[in-house]
RNA sequence: GCGCCUGUAGCUCAGCCGGAUAGAGCAGCGGACUUCUAAUCCGCUGGUCGGGGGUUCGAGUCCCUCCAGGCGCGCCA
């Protein structure tokens, strides 16, 4: 809708013989009209005029059907105030396309990789995770809708030593078990799960303990990090997030892939040797310092097995590669785009959200967040204690390179309070609406799409016909800043101007052909909710 | 020391490519259910946008600088 209104500006503009980008906001205040545009001061910059002259030029050849009338105001906006069939009309749509209302076709088609969650598969996933989860999912939604083709994918780091570590930890754990006095590994897996795939292992198979130590360690170390996965696995899907594709860290490496990446970079002079090991020179590309790549020992760093798993996102296709980190690895996204450039590819195709520390908050206190310090809540046990839909909306009520605090005993207490309610509450009392117009048998429209929609006079229903109609350039702008937050923020407003409206008017009124207007509006008004409440991964119940 | 992130109402935070008078929730106070669900609504109170410069018609937004907090700077992952 928007973009006609940037045509109708542009058209104009060619009468004045002007030329350029238009740009078409939604003012602030709906006095300065329903839409506005600053190319007029724009303008005047670039060819040295009045601005405010220029913008009552461009009112005065700024014609269309739908426009009722164009105004000049402040330093130089021309504000467009449009006739009420335009909205209705856009409205109409709404019903129609039911909830493919808002699906773009920004992407054309291509294809997008998200990456994200990737924990190691040595411990359960803790809350930190679940806001990269909640962040990667909500956003491989939205892609979805403004037409790419999504993957979603996990890597599992299962070829480094955080495996080793934790099989160590649990062999320890089995023979502690069995009474005998060991050391603990340093840096070992402290955490109770440890324990609990120790006790697993002696019931299940006691015979592995009885084989030489290696081939023990090995086969535990497959063994465990494949349980630790499931339950990861099973964590997700009870927070509503499943992956197209688990990709193995360690594939890299049987396919050789590794070595090719590091070849690659070697014949193009991006390698080369001190010390022994073998590094990689991405300070040319724009990273602080070189990179080691081989140890002197000849075992490779966990960079060169990330370079190859990028390389190979780049040759599989994807238009855009989204990565979800945690921010504490921020310091890796220059020397991944370093390795990219090196490797021929377009640096700029890898977009990184970083997602900052989630602080818990307990009891007053913040608990800090640590796997190996076995200190962590588990996100399943904040699941369970505040419910998946309240965690997966608070987790995108801020933006994700902003630190969160949760404040768990507050999202408990004040569970009536919380956001998540309000807007399901929404959605649940236009279900309500419906099912009162049943058992009074006040029939509903078969096709609210044809409901003539004029009766609709009062300032609210305009406001909230709007505000729907807003849907499908909040899809756009996330998809292309990257950032889901805005969803929440969006689904609040919409709530609010309904349970407003709701509070001071009846849908279920006498005259039939209000009624039906009213029944049209409200029906709008869930769909947007519903579909948006979908592409957070929350339920939107009927009835609450 | 260097790099990245953050700093907006008492608290937690939005604020889109720079736009017109800076918003919401919570907390506080006072009101509204014989009505389609009161998990709701209505009203009031609340601000040196961390400080200081600069860019410009216009800065919470861009640039510089300083202050405060967080994170990162390994032949760890």
């Amino acid at each position: 809708m928007r973009k006609e209104v940037e045509k109708m500006v542009g058209e104009a503009m060619g009468k004045l013989g002007l030329e350029g980008k238009v740009q078409v906001d939604y003012p602030r205040d709906p006095k300065f009209g329903d839409y506005t545009t600053n190319v007029a001061m724009v303008m005047a910059r670039r060819f040295k005029t009045d601005p405010r002259g220029l913008a009552r030029r461009l009112a005065g050849v700024l014609e269309h059907p739908m426009i009722e009338r164009v105004e000049v105001a402040g330093p130089g906006f021309v504000n467009l105030f449009m006739r009420r069939e335009w909205w209705f009309r856009a409205f109409s749509k709404v019903l129609e396309e039911g909830e493919e209302f808002g699906r773009l076709d920004l992407g054309k088609g291509r294809k997008v990789q998200v990456e994200f969650v990737s924990a190691n598969p040595t411990g359960p996933l803790h809350i930190g995770h679940g806001r990269g989860a909640a962040v990667g999912d909500s956003l491989a939604r939205i892609l979805e809708k403004a037409g790419y083709q999504v993957e979603r994918e996990y890597y599992i780091n299962d070829a480094g030593r955080q495996i080793r570590i934790l099989v160590e930890s649990i062999w320890a754990r089995c023979l502690e078990l069995r009474g005998e006095n060991v050391e603990f590994p340093e840096g070992g897996y402290r955490g109770r799960y440890v324990v609990e795939l120790a006790k697993r292992v002696l019931e299940e198979m006691p015979q592995v303990l009885e084989s030489p130590r290696e081939e023990a360690l090995e086969r535990l170390a497959q063994w465990g990090a494949r349980e630790i996965l499931g339950e990861i696995r099973g964590d997700l899907e009870a927070f509503g997030v499943t992956f197209d594709s688990w990709f193995s860290e360690k594939t890299l490496y049987e396919r050789d892939l590794v070595g090719k990446a590091l070849e690659r970079l070697k014949e193009r002079g991006f390698i080369y040797e001190e010390g022994g090991a073998q590094w990689f020179a991405s300070s040319r590309l724009g990273d602080d310092k070189d990179r080691v790549v081989v140890r002197a020992n000849g075992e490779p760093t966990y960079l060169a097995s990330d370079i190859a798993y990028h390389a190979l996102k780049a040759e599989r296709g994807f238009a855009l590669l989204v990565d979800v980190w945690g921010a504490d690895h921020h310091g890796y996204v220059p020397r991944i785009r370093a390795a990219l450039e090196a490797l021929g590819y377009d640096p700029q195709m890898l977009q990184v959200l970083l997602i900052q520390m989630v602080s818990l908050i307990k009891g007053g206190e913040k608990v800090s967040m640590s796997t190996r310090q076995g200190e962590f809540v588990p996100l399943a046990e904040l699941v369970d204690e505040v419910g998946k839909d309240a965690v997966r909306f608070i987790f995108l009520t801020r933006k994700c390179d902003a630190h969160l605090d949760f404040d768990v005993d507050l999202a408990k207490s004040q569970s009536e309070e919380n956001p998540v309610f309000y807007v399901q509450y929404a959605h649940a009392r236009i279900s309500s609406i419906f099912r009162t117009a049943g058992e009074r048998n006040i029939p509903v429209p078969a096709s609210l799409t044809d409901v003539e929609l004029a009766s609709l006079e009062l300032r609210e229903e305009m406001e909230l016909i709007k505000k729907v109609l807003q849907f499908p350039d909040l899809i756009q702008g996330m998809a292309l800043s990257l950032e889901p937050h805005r969803l929440t923020y969006y689904l609040q407003e919409l709530a609010a101007g309904f349970h407003s409206y709701y509070n001071h008017h009846r849908v279920l009124v006498e005259d039939k052909e209000l009624r039906e207007a009213r029944m049209a509006l409200v029906k709008g008004v869930q769909v947007v909710v519903g579909e948006g409440l979908r592409l957070l991964g929350v339920d939107a119940p009927c009835s609450m």
